[in-house]
RNA sequence: GCGGGCGUGGCGGAAUUGGUAGACGCGCCAGACUCAAAAUCUGGUUCUGGAAACAGAGUGUCGGUUCGAUUCCGACCGCCCGCACCA
C-alpha cells in the first residue's frame, strides 16, 4: 500500500497500516539479550475510566517521541503501558449498573488499548499488564509480607481521616483542605485498627537524596522537601508541680527554640493530648473545651480565622532553668497532637501563635532576642506596642547565662545544659530531629483493591498467609446492595482456619490504598511475567527510569511513594537501586475555550459554531443559531464541557496530526491552548510535508547530469546539518515545540530551494535535495511516524524509518566560512557586514567603520572606542 | 504568612555564557490562481511618524552595573502554583 504522489496526505488510511506493519515486525518488543544501552522511558499509567482524553494524548505523545528519538539514537528503549485498575469508580459503576468490577475494568482497558493504539505509539505491548490482574497482585502481596517480615509494616490502633462519603479512611496527602481528595466530603476523625507503611523509617534518606535528583523540577523537590519537613530541635521533659489533680510528673515538649526560654510564660497541650483526656474525665468544663476543639475540624479556611483559644488546666509546671517560677498549663486549641509531642512551651515574644495567645489570656511577653541593630531598651518600648512577635535573629538577653549569644549558640549551649540535667532519672533535654512525614496508612474498607494477606487468630494474634497460600484472591460473587465494604459482608471469603493453629480465624477484610499499585509497576515492567514481583538483576539493569513523564497532581503522593518502595524493594532483596525515577517531568494541562449559553449553561465546543470577521470571533449554537459567550482558556473538564475527544480528531485530522500539534507551539511544561486553527495548522503542515516530499521526489528521481557546485546547494546542506544537530539536542531536552519550530525552518528552507531550482539543476543540486528531503524525514519521524513511514516509503528508501539511525551529523558544515555581523553605534544596531570567517580585528574594524550609516553618524570624528566580539557583533562607541 | 515560578507583538511563544528582540506557528491584511469558493502559492504584519528611504520608542514599573541588558543587581507592581496553627 502506498499513496499516489499529488494526492492529499490521507491519514486514515496509511496510520492503520503503519500500526499494522510496526505490529507484525515487533517493532517495539524489547529485547534483554541486547547489548546496546538501556533507556526506560515511562509515562504514568492510567487510570482506565473508559476513555482517553487530551491530557493522555499529550503525556503519551512526549514520552513516544522520546522513545522513538532514543531508539534511532542506538538505544535499548523499554517504553510499557499498564493500567491502574484498582479503585472506587469500579465500584460505584457497580453500585450503579450493575455491572461487575472486574468487567467493568476490563472493557474500559480493551477500549482505552485501541484508543491508545491508534496514536502510533511506540510501545511494548507485550509487556503490558493491569494492577487488577491476578499476577500482578499476587506479586504486590509477596512484597507486603516480605514488608512486614522486615518490619516495614505496622499496624495499630490509630486516628484516621475517614471519609464519610466513600466510606473509607483516607491517607494524610489524600486529605485537601479537610476534605476527601475523591469525594470532596469534609473529613471526620476516627479511631481504627490500621496497616501502615513505615514510610517515616526513611524520612531523612528521602529529603537528602532529593538533593541528587537534578534531573527533577526544583518544584517537585521543594514540595517534597516541604512535606517531609524537616526540623531540628530539643525535647524537653518540664518537671510538673506537685499537684493533686494528676500523677504526672513530667511533661514532655518539642521545641525548635529552646534558646528563647527564658521567655517562656506558659505551657500549652493539644486538646487530644493523654494528660488533657486524663484531666477532661474530671473537668467538665475542660471536657467541653475538648469537644470545641474537635469541633473546629480541619478546614483551612476555619483554621485561618479562628482565634486562639485555650483552658488553664490549673497545674503549673516548674521553670527548668530560673529558680522558682512556674509555668500554667493550658489546652489549647492550635496545639496538634500529631506533630512533635502534642505539647509545647510558649514563648510570645518570639512566636506570633504564642504571642496572640497571651494577648488573649493575658500572659507575660519577655522578649529574649534582640535584633542586631537595636537597643535593649528602644527594642522593649518599641515591642510593647507591637502587635507582632519577633522572629527573626539577633543577640539573648533578659536570658542570664545566654546573655550575647547569637541564636544558633543559644540554642546549642541551652541544649547542651539541659542535656546535662536529670528530671525523674532521664535527661531533661534530648535533642532530636521531627519529621513532619508519617506513616502512610494503606487500610481500605473496599472491596476492588489488593487484599491485605493477613488472618485475625484469636489466639495466634495476626498471622500473615503463608506465601504457599498466595494469591489471597478477590471473591466474584459480591454485591454491592449494602453500604460498607463488600468482602466484610461476604457470606464466607473472610472465615479460614488459622495456617498456624488450625482454629476459625478471619481474613483482613481491608484491602490496600490504590496508590501502592502503583508504587511499584515500574519496577515490574522489568520483568512482568515473573514469579517473584521482580527478576532482581533485571530491575537493576533497568532502574532507575531514564525518564519519567506525567502530571504534577502527582508531585508529592506517587512519587514520594514510589521513592519509599524503591527503598523497600531494596531492603526486602528485589532490587539495588533506590532511586525509582533518574528523571522526572512535569508536563502542562490541556486547556480550551469556554462556551456559555445564554441560559447560563456551558456548552460543548462541537455544538457551537464560531465566525470570525476582521478579528472578532463570535460564537453561537450551532442548532437554534442563538449566541454563545466565548469564556477564558480553562483546564478541558467534563463539568465545564470544554472537552475535545481524541477519537474524534484522530478521525478527523490523524494521530500524526494530533501528536505534532500537542507537541508544537506550547514548551511541554506549560499548559497548552487546544484550539481549532491550532490544529488545522499542524495538519496544513502535514499536507504541505506531503507535497514537498513528492515533489523532491520528483526532482531527484529526474536526476541531472550536469557537473558542478552550486552555493544554494552547500548552503541546504549547511541547514541540514545545522538543524539535524539542533533538533537533536532540543529533543534530548525535551524542548519539543523548538525542535518543532526548527523543522518548520527546514522545512521553509527545502520549500524555497525547490522553487528556486532551474529546470535543469546541476547534480550537487540533487544530491543535497536528497540529504534534505530524507534528514527532514527522519528529524519528524518521533513526533509524526506514520507520516514519516510513507515519505521514507515513498522517497525509495528501505525498510522503516522507526529503525534508521538518527542521521550524521558532519561538523565541518556547522562551520560557515563567512560571517555576518551586526554593527552597533552606541549598542544600537545600524548596519551590517559580512567578513571572512577568520578575519582579523583589524579587518573587521576597517570594514565596519567603512559603512555608510558609521561614516555618517561619526560626522567625521574617530570613534571613541570600536568593541569586535568575535562571530558575534561589532560595536561602534562614538 | 512561607516556598516555587512567571511577566516579551493581536495570540501561543523564540532569543547559547550579557551581543541583530520578536525565530516558528496562529490570526490578520494584500496579491496570484479560480466563473466562484475551498485548497494552494507569494508578499506584508511590534508600535509611532513617513509614499519610501529612514527616524524615534519598545521585553510589567523605577533605578543601577556595562561599549552593549529580555538576560545580571536593587526596589516596587501584577499574575500563577504549592504548602500552611508543624512549636
Amino acid at each position: 500500500m502506498s499513496a499516489e504522489p499529488s494526492e492529499r496526505y490521507n491519514p486514515r488510511e496509511m496510520e492503520p497500516h503503519w500500526q499494522e506493519v510496526w505490529d507484525k515486525a515487533g517493532a517495539f518488543v524489547t529485547k534483554e539479550d541486547n547489548a546496546r544501552e538501556r533507556y526506560y522511558v515511562l509515562e504514568m499509567f492510567p487510570y482506565p475510566s473508559g476513555r482517553i482524553h487530551m491530557g493522555h494524548v499529550r503525556n503519551y505523545a512526549m514520552g513516544d517521541v522520546l522513545a522513538r528519538f532514543e531508539r534511532s539514537r542506538g538505544k535499548n528503549v523499554l517504553h510499557p503501558m499498564g493500567w491502574d485498575a484498582f479503585g472506587l469508580p469500579a465500584e460505584n459503576a457497580a453500585k450503579q449498573g450493575n455491572v461487575h468490577p472486574a468487567e467493568w475494568t476490563y472493557q474500559n482497558i480493551a477500549n482505552m488499548r485501541a484508543q491508545l493504539k491508534s496514536m502510533g505509539l511506540s510501545l511494548d505491548w507485550s509487556r503490558e499488564f493491569a494492577t487488577c490482574d491476578v499476577e500482578y497482585y499476587t506479586q504486590q502481596q509477596k512484597l507486603f509480607l516480605d514488608m512486614l517480615e522486615k518490619g516495614l509494616v505496622s499496624r495499630r490502633k490509630s486516628k484516621v481521616n475517614w471519609d464519610p462519603v466513600d466510606n473509607t479512611v483516607l491517607a494524610n496527602e489524600q486529605v485537601i483542605d479537610g476534605r476527601g481528595w475523591r469525594s470532596g466530603a469534609l473529613v471526620e476523625q476516627r479511631e481504627l485498627d490500621q496497616w501502615a507503611f513505615k514510610i517515616s523509617d526513611f524520612a531523612e534518606d528521602l529529603l537528602a537524596e532529593l538533593d541528587n535528583l537534578p534531573q527533577w523540577p526544583e518544584k517537585v523537590r521543594t514540595m517534597q522537601r516541604n512535606w517531609i519537613g524537616r526540623s531540628e530541635g530539643l525535647r524537653v521533659l518540664f518537671e510538673i508541680a506537685p499537684n493533686d489533680k494528676t500523677s504526672e510528673t513530667v511533661l514532655d515538649i518539642f521545641t525548635t527554640r529552646p534558646d528563647t526560654l527564658y521567655g517562656a510564660s506558659f505551657m500549652a497541650l493539644s486538646a487530644d493530648h493523654p494528660l488533657t483526656t486524663a484531666l477532661a474525665a474530671k473537668d467538665p468544663g475542660m471536657a467541653e473545651f475538648v469537644a470545641e476543639c474537635h469541633r473546629l475540624g480541619t478546614a483551612t479556611e476555619i483554621i485561618e480565622k479562628a482565634e486562639k483559644k485555650g483552658y488553664f488546666t490549673g497545674i503549673h509546671v516548674k521553670h527548668p532553668v530560673i529558680e522558682d517560677i512556674v509555668l500554667p498549663i493550658y489546652v489549647a486549641n492550635f496545639v496538634l497532637m500529631d506533630y512533635g509531642t502534642g505539647a509545647i512551651f510558649g514563648c510570645p515574644a518570639h512566636d506570633q501563635r504564642d504571642f496572640d495567645f497571651a494577648r488573649a489570656y493575658g500572659l507575660p511577653i519577655i522578649p529574649v532576642v534582640l535584633p542586631e541593630d537595636k537597643q535593649a531598651g528602644t527594642f522593649m518600648t518599641e515591642f510593647a506596642e507591637s502587635d507582632e512577635a519577633y522572629t527573626g535573629p539577633g543577640r539573648l538577653f533578659n536570658s542570664g547565662p545566654l546573655d550575647g549569644m547569637d541564636v544558633d549558640t543559644a540554642k546549642n549551649t541551652m541544649a547542651t545544659t539541659l542535656e546535662n540535667r536529670t528530671v525523674g532519672g532521664k535527661p531533661q533535654g534530648a535533642r532530636k530531629v521531627n519529621y513532619r512525614l508519617r506513616d502512610w496508612g494503606i487500610s481500605r474498607q473496599r472491596y476492588w483493591g489488593c487484599p491485605i494477606p493477613v488472618i485475625h487468630c484469636d489466639n495466634c494474634g495476626i498471622v500473615p498467609v503463608p506465601s504457599d497460600d498466595l494469591p489471597v484472591k478477590l471473591p466474584d460473587d459480591v454485591s454491592f446492595d449494602k453500604p460498607g465494604n463488600p468482602l466484610d459482608h461476604h457470606p464466607d471469603w473472610k472465615h479460614v482456619a488459622c495456617p498456624e493453629c488450625g482454629q476459625t480465624a478471619r481474613r483482613e477484610t481491608d484491602t490496600m490504598d490504590t496508590f501502592v499499585d502503583s508504587s511499584w509497576y515500574f519496577a515490574r515492567f522489568t520483568a512482568p511475567r515473573a514469579t517473584t514481583p521482580t527478576v532482581p538483576d533485571v530491575a537493576d539493569a533497568w532502574l532507575p527510569v531514564d525518564q519519567y513523564i506525567g502530571g504534577i497532581e502527582h508531585a508529592i503522593l506517587h512519587l514520594l511513594y514510589s521513592r519509599f518502595f524503591a527503598r523497600a524493594m531494596r531492603e526486602t532483596g528485589h532490587m539495588q537501586v533506590k532511586e525509582p525515577f533518574k528523571g522526572m517531568f512535569t508536563q502542562g494541562m490541556v486547556t480550551h475555550e469556554t462556551y456559555k449559553a445564554e441560559d447560563g449553561n456551558w456548552m460543548l465546543p462541537s455544538d457551537i459554531i464560531i465566525e470570525s470577521s476582521g478579528g472578532t470571533r463570535v460564537a453561537r449554537d450551532a442548532n437554534s443559531g442563538s449566541p454563545v459567550v466565548i469564556g477564558p482558556y480553562e483546564k478541558m473538564s467534563k463539568s465545564k464541557k470544554n472537552v475535545v475527544d481524541p477519537d474524534e480528531i484522530v478521525k478527523t485530522y490523524g494521530a500524526d496530526t494530533a501528536r505534532w500539534f500537542m507537541l508544537s507551539d506550547s514548551p511541554p511544561e506549560r499548559d497548552v491552548e487546544w484550539s481549532e486553527s491550532g490544529i488545522e495548522g499542524a495538519s496544513r503542515f502535514v499536507q504541505r510535508v506531503w507535497r514537498l516530499v513528492n515533489e523532491a521526489k520528483v526532482r531527484i528521481d529526474a536526476g541531472s547530469e550536469r557537473l558542478g557546485d552550486k552555493a544554494s546547494a552547500l548552503a541546504l546542506t549547511r541547514a541540514v546539518h545545522k538543524t539535524t544537530a539542533n533538533v537533536e539536542t532540543e529533543l534530548a531536552g525535551l524542548r519539543f515545540n523548538r525542535a518543532v519550530a526548527m523543522i518548520y525552518e527546514l522545512t521553509n528552507v527545502i520549500g524555497k530551494f525547490m522553487s528556486d531550482l532551474k529546470d535543469e539543476p546541476c547534480l550537487s543540486e540533487i544530491s543535497a535535495l536528497r540529504l534534505a528531503i530524507n534528514n527532514l524525514v527522519q528529524l519528524f519521524a518521533p513526533m509524526m511516524p506514520h507520516l514519516a513511514e510513507t515519505c521514507w516509503q515513498a522517497l525509495g528508501n528501505s525498510g522503516l524509518v522507526c529503525d534508521a539511525p538518527w542521521p550524521e551529523v558532519d561538523q565541518a558544515y556547522l562551520v560557515e566560512d563567512s560571517v555576518t555581523l551586526p554593527v552597533q553605534m552606541n549598542g544600537k544596531k545600524r548596519g551590517e557586514i559580512t567578513v571572512p570567517a577568520g578575519a582579523s580585528e583589524a579587518e573587521i574594524i576597517k570594514q565596519a567603520l567603512s559603512l555608510d550609516v558609521v561614516v555618517r553618524m561619526l560626522d567625521g570624528k574617530e570613534p571613541k572606542k570600536v568593541i569586535v566580539v568575535p562571530n558575534r557583533i561589532v560595536n561602534v562607541v562614538a
